[in-house]
RNA sequence: GUCCCUGUAGCUCAGCUGGAUAGAGCGGCUGCCUUCUAAGCAGCGGGUCGCAGGUUCGAAUCCUGCCAGGGACGCCA
């Protein structure tokens, strides 16, 4: 990428001043080069001088002189300015700009891609919420992100493998088993009690009765522990077909459902407890299992078994891990969590070194909470109390490709309010469809083309010479760049805003410049243009896993 | 009490691995449809970047303290 180059012309420069003595020979500061606000300032920036005069107590401005006079003419590069207070300004050159349409043209979808990652596997594991019951607006947010870094990391040049964990072992399933069971006898005119740590939601007895019109009530007679188990596995099953339907939806999928239980059937859990207690990171006191954390820097120990002999969450977490990395050999590992398991980081990190695995191989994102709000009012998205708007209602009011925008448009470390109220107005003038419309003005501009028969192939970009034009390219260009940053960061919400800047520029372009006109050489060279426009457009709405339609 | 996230324009938020006059959308106000989609374009107005110190040639960005909001501190997940 041309950023590369121009690190690798800036640092041969600098290392060509310290031989011939213009520099002093000390280690040099890294080279970085920005993307100047200010269009005066060039395409691209760097402000190496300034860094570099603090080493060598010399005068910015000198350096930077020195700098662009060891730099020799590119391909790429119109001119190499010098700006105080010690900035080195690089412009592109016109005519490469436009050869890049041609470009783009020729690399079809595949534009966009970058290869840092160099085929190595990462697993991104998102959503893994327990299936108690159906998603809401917070695990959209999770799926979302998830869905859309995996695709950005899969441009970005890595063999991604998408997971959804799932916890079918565990207290608190017993707990929806328990809730089942009394909401399936109390349809059947049984008079029983909810367990007081049991699921209230109105869907508990929406399952019920789904089950009773579907079996019956043949779990009645069986006995409690047997229909407890029995019935619950109908009810586990139902539960995660919907999930998986709204994730759907959502247009999010996954390569692999992974079951907290077959951890247990397959004896990793035990090989793990094992090699835990082989480190010395295991205690027992007050008649439970401890992994001492404390000796790893943690401000506390945590239970990994129980009194009563069953592991904790935590356990079967670091189980999972140990199959991740030294079962699956995953290079690295993403996990998406919620921000009510920001505790749980450190520990599983400390647990993770504990089982000889660099830590960093493991990065945790954590999205901040979504307050639902129903005009004013808040509303709560505990499973158990019951209230509780569902996702499917938020994406059947909003639809999938507004939703998608709208959760990924903010970045996941702040928390954001959802307001059902506002959710169908704001839909209407959401950005998304700024973006889909400048997609179906190509479209329609490109069926004009067909129309007329007008072919192409054959237009001469270098025709495209006016300033929306060569604003147009410069923003197209951008689009690796912007996979460069999301791998880099993990923060896709990127996306949106360049997304946005991208249709900007062509809206104005559009209205500046008529396409398909009498100049026969202007409208091919511009149809070009156009459709590589379609072609990025597309490319970064289907990164973000939205559609990009022909017509509006 | 400890830890994590957040505090930027009327509202919702970008910008935060330090850089050149702090940006966008929405809302408000002005203009623009005889020609490829006005779900659009052009322009105007709007900011002590929570507060106070510090580091630096340079701080919205880094450090410290405080204030405010949210989250976590369980033999739940």
């Amino acid at each position: 990428m041309l950023k590369e180059t121009l690190i690798d012309l800036l640092t041969q420069a600098a290392i060509q001043a310290q031989q011939s003595g213009k520099l002093p020979s000390a280690t040099l500061p890294t080279v970085t080069i920005e993307r100047p606000q200010n269009p005066e300032h060039g395409d691209y920036a760097s402000s190496f001088p300034l860094k570099l005069a603090r080493s060598a107590g010399a005068n910015p401005i000198e350096i930077a002189r020195e700098l662009v006079k060891l730099i020799p003419p590119t391909p790429e590069i119109e001119s190499i300015a010098v700006a105080p207070p010690g900035f080195i300004n690089f412009t592109l050159k016109n005519g490469w700009l436009m050869q890049q349409v041609d470009v783009i043209l020729s690399e079809r979808e595949k534009f966009g891609n970058i290869d840092l990652g160099h085929g190595s596997r990462v697993q991104v594991e998102f959503v893994s919420i327990n299936p108690t019951g159906p998603l809401h607006v917070g695990n959209g947010r999770g799926a979302i992100l998830g869905s859309t870094l995996s695709n950005v990391l899969t441009a970005g040049g890595y063999n991604v493998e998408k997971e959804y964990y799932f916890n079918d072992a565990g207290s608190q399933m017993e707990a929806l088993r328990r809730s089942l069971f009394a909401r399936y006898q109390q349809c059947l005119g049984v008079d029983v009690e909810m367990p007081s740590e049991g699921y209230f939601g109105n869907y508990m007895v929406d399952l019920a009765r789904e089950i009773i019109s579907e079996e019956g009530d043949r779990f009645l007679s069986l006995s409690e522990a047997e229909a407890i188990s029995e019935l619950g596995k109908v009810g586990v099953e139902k539960i995660i077909s919907s999930i998986r339907e709204d994730l759907e939806l959502l247009r999010v999928d996954f390569d692999a459902w992974f079951s907290e239980q077959s951890l247990y059937e397959n004896g990793q859990f035990d090989r793990v407890m094992a090699l835990l207690r082989e480190g010395g990171h295991l205690m027992e006191k007050e008649n439970a299992t401890w992994f001492v954390s404390t000796s790893l820097g943690e401000d506390k120990d945590n239970v990994v078994v129980r009194g009563d002999g069953l592991p904790t969450y935590f356990a079967a977490d670091i189980a999972y891990h140990y199959n991740k990395f030294l079962e699956r050999n995953f290079d690295r590992v993403i996990d998406i969590w919620g921000a009510d398991h920001q505790g749980h980081v450190s520990r599983l990190k400390a647990a993770v070194a504990a089982l000889g695995i660099d830590p960093d191989r493991l990065e945790l994102i954590i999205n901040q909470m979504v307050t639902l709000r129903r005009g004013g009012e808040m509303v709560r998205l505990s499973k158990r109390s019951g209230d509780l708007i569902t996702l499917r209602e938020v994406i059947d009011e909003v639809g999938t490709d507004a939703c998608r925008f709208f959760f990924l448009s903010r970045s996941a470390n702040s928390q954001m309010d959802f307001d059902l109220e506002l959710a169908k107005q704001e839909s209407q003038d959401n950005p998304v469809y700024y973006v889909q419309y400048a997609h179906a003005r190509i479209a329609s501009i490109l069926r004009l083309a067909e129309g007329r028969k007008i072919s192409y192939a054959d237009g001469d970009v270098s025709l495209l010479t006016t300033e929306p034009e060569l604003t147009l390219i410069r923003k197209l260009l951008l689009l690796p760049e912007m996979v460069e940053v999301v791998v880099q960061t993990l923060e896709p919400h990127h996306l949106t805003y360049y997304a946005q800047d991208l249709a900007t520029s062509f809206h104005s372009f559009y209205k500046l410049c008529r396409v398909v006109s009498d100049d026969q050489a202007l409208t091919k060279a511009r149809l070009k243009l156009v459709e590589a426009t379609k072609t990025v457009l597309a490319r970064t709405l289907h990164l973000m896993g939205m559609t990009a339609p022909d017509r509006m």
